[in-house]
DNA sequence: TTGTACGCGTTATCAC
DNA sequence: GTGATAACGCGTACAA
């Protein structure tokens, strides 16, 4: 009996071996017990099961992924955290992976160099997958693939390689705006992009660009930002000075932007909106919501992307040869109250 | 030869056993290049890292967790992830863990039923620490106890319990607030309180009341809320009931409500902010600071916050039997121009 | 400095 | 249904 409360005492961790002894019966007993579909007496289970919550068992999760060579783990690597829109995409992740008993290890960059180093530490955790919002160059994904590890790009995807994503579709989303501004009249377009290695930026601005090109407006004036507030203000600014007196509607590649803009607009040029500026958005972010900017913009379906992601994940850790793929899921415009749109 | 290559082409993983035969070494051998301060020869760490790099093989931290017994796993234990405070929070933990090659285990609550489950799967994955911003039972808390197993809160602490914390000082900076309002002329306060089982609620709005109290202004009306934006509009609204031309000034327990609050009364009550009505917050999340709102609030030291946390739980790692410290941090008043201060 | 042998805590495979 | 025994991949005494 003293033997048996030993492992308290000492401090350690309490084994299957210790159940074991204390219930009388052999390990392997005490981790069939454990395992849901397993063949066990109702006897022997209550027993063991009794004999566990005494010493207040728990499987130890590291070494039956040892011997299973299923971690339960999956890394998600994010680049931009203080765009609002991630801590969104991270929490839906984590709700739908949780429902497969699936744990996530976060890491976030606060530079890109540091990506190598993550790869690393992702392959040494033994994840069983991994999805990425952020940028990988071909050598990088190829080490993925070469460890046969699931992969999938969340908004984002790769030229050149078939990988697996799940994206909300940029161009469509800049399409649905544009022809609404144009349908309600406006005539003198802006638009403030992210940052150039940003893909979403460059398919964002791209499709606003292309699309206001085949309804005959050429030549619009396009800024660069970073996706942050400041850089919509300055955005504004330096619209401003390509036209006579302001643009009529100004695109921005995100919400936070495009309220950084609405800001600008509205303090420093006295511009009302969306009386004499419309701006949209891209992403849907809660704070976009508040009445106080009504932003009209893109809301990404986060929900059923993260669904789809955890989906596709989970299909190749169970057959790591699946077919790459790539889904796409339209944005729904949300109309607010910062553009005059019909 | 053919047999080096064959892990690769099984699709296995690499292990250490097939870097030695590959170099031609034994596998302590490459185990030992693998560790920082290994006595090896200058040759031989040379030659293991070629056959590893060729091999592309990567030391498997779960297996060397379970013969070190560190698994170099946090657990983060988070509940109410809308609010725009806990993925900064989040974010900077990681930043903070990662210099001591810590990862996080992420958690997220939905329901506060789910936390005994949860707490299951940190045991299970043998975390070395936890840090918690949600609400735990004492039998909750015994459990971690019982295990030796480093816990801390995250802004908040617990009565009848000595435990590790990181707080920012809630009652502190509600006195800044309320001493700021009072100096510059407010008559007329009403308080916008969190969810009740908030303990960071409870005390600000303490911290609030009571400094109003002795500052001789009594029976000032609380309105709760549940710390999303629509409960700020709802508070305000309530709150207008009190008064015969609405309340002077309205402190909010964070700063979501206070945003709610500032477009209520702007769009529902045609009051202007801040000269007809004063209205401040607490957290210093980054929309409130967004010119639109400019939010008069206490901005937490996260970055700080976060740093302490990480340091008392790295600690505790090392030294079990450190005695539980409780650690707090004063706010700093963000004076923005949603109130009518100094 | 290097190699041998063992153990970390679990699941899986067998006999029984 | 139950109990021995062998892995899983690594770190580390210990011997050489």
């Amino acid at each position: 009996m003293a033997d048996n409360i030993l492992p308290e005492i000492k401090g350690q961790w309490v084994t299957s071996y210790d159940v074991a002894r204390y219930a009388g019966v052999s390990q392997s007993a005490v981790s069939r017990c454990f395992k849901p579909g397993a063949s066990v007496s109702k006897k022997m289970r209550e027993r063991v099961m009794r004999a566990a919550d005494e010493l207040g068992y728990q499987p130890n999760a590291i070494a039956r992924s040892l011997i299973t060579r299923r971690s339960n783990l999956v890394g998600v690597i994010l680049s931009d955290f203080t765009n609002l829109h991630y801590p969104e995409v991270l929490f839906e992740l984590n709700q739908e992976f949780s429902k497969h008993a699936v744990h996530i290890l976060l890491f976030t960059l606060r530079q890109e160099r540091d990506i190598d180093e993550i790869i690393q530490q992702v392959f040494q955790y033994q994840v069983e997958g991994v999805v990425v919002a952020s940028t990988l160059s071909l050598e990088q994904i190829d080490r993925f693939v070469k460890r046969n590890l699931p992969l999938l790009f969340f908004n984002r995807t790769i030229q050149d390689r078939s990988v697996n994503s799940v994206c909300c579709d940029q161009e469509a989303g800049e399409r649905i705006l544009v022809n609404s501004l144009v349908n309600a009249g406006h005539k003198l377009f802006g638009l403030i992009s992210g940052p150039e290695d940003s893909l979403v930026s460059v398919q964002r601005t791209f499709g606003a660009r292309d699309r206001l090109a085949r309804l005959g407006f050429d030549d619009v004036p396009i800024v660069q930002g970073d996706y942050t507030y400041e850089s919509g203000q300055q955005g504004l600014r330096e619209l401003m000075k390509h036209f006579d007196n302001g643009p009529d509607a100004v695109l921005c590649a995100n919400d936070i932007m495009a309220v950084g803009c609405m800001d600008a607009a509205r303090n420093e040029f006295s511009l009302r909106v969306p009386d004499d500026i419309s701006i949209v958005g891209f992403d849907g972010i809660a704070p976009a919501l508040w009445s106080g900017y009504d932003l009209t913009t893109i809301r990404q379906p986060v929900q059923r992307m993260a669904e789809a992601a955890v989906e596709m994940v989970m299909e190749r850790v169970d057959h790591p040869d699946k077919t790459p793929e790539m889904r796409v899921f339209s944005g729904v415009l949300q109309s607010g109250n910062s553009a005059r749109i019909a």
